[in-house]
DNA sequence: TGCACGTGTCAGAGAAAACTTACACATGAA
DNA sequence: TTCATGTGTAAGTTTTCTCTGACACGTGCA
């Protein structure tokens, strides 16, 4: 990452990715350090399967990068950290990538 | 606005704001210049009532201002302007954040 | 009086997001 | 074998968001 100029769509998903309490926890928590998915769970205080989803949300949008790793007693561990991403939110930011958001949505 | 360090409350509010296609379009349209309400639904193409919700949105954020104002022929009209907000997204940004977040958001 | 233009809001449908619960599989150690 | 640890996912509920289609009010002008 560590982008100035995202695409339109890119940053809606950056956006919508960070829109919330909880993704927020999950980025600051991960920016200390980097950390598998049921000790992160622990750690902020939610159910795995929440995490999980949230987890898929924040990678999606690039914000976050995960890697299946073996432990020494021989467990897959999910392990996530954060993306160095840096995105500067002016008016004149959001009109120039406006300018790239795909047409309608829908049709 | 033009705050370097919002509250975590305030950043989520924000971003939850601008994680919708059509209010960036709201942003980047009313960075092009003021405009009127009813105005600014035909320049975008959208239903009065919806831009008048998503206008909503975007001002309890802080990030347009709207004022009422009379024209010349009497006519009551709601100008807005967009607010000069300049937010940078880092993770060590929402780490610093994250931690005025309203703990928990529900009990 | 009636139309055109501006404002606002309310009720409900439809879709999407958030969250819970329960299940599946794998491994090492007791 | 059983338990504790890790992984993932599918189903279903609740909540929130998005959007449409009325309806209300106001003014100036033909």
């Amino acid at each position: 990452m560590t982008r100035a100029r995202p695409t339109g769509d890119e940053l809606a998903e950056m956006l919508a990715a960070l829109a919330n309490p909880l993704r927020l926890r999950i980025v600051a928590q991960l920016s200390a350090g980097r950390n598998y998915v049921s000790q992160l769970a622990r750690e902020i205080g939610v159910s795995r399967p929440l995490l999980h989803m949230h987890l898929q949300r924040l990678e999606a949008a690039g914000l976050i990068v995960g890697s299946l790793e073996l432990s020494d007693d021989g467990k897959a561990m999910k392990y996530y950290e954060v993306a160095d991403f840096d995105v500067r939110l002016t008016p004149a930011a959001i009109a120039e990538a406006a300018r790239s958001l795909t047409p309608k949505e829908n049709d």
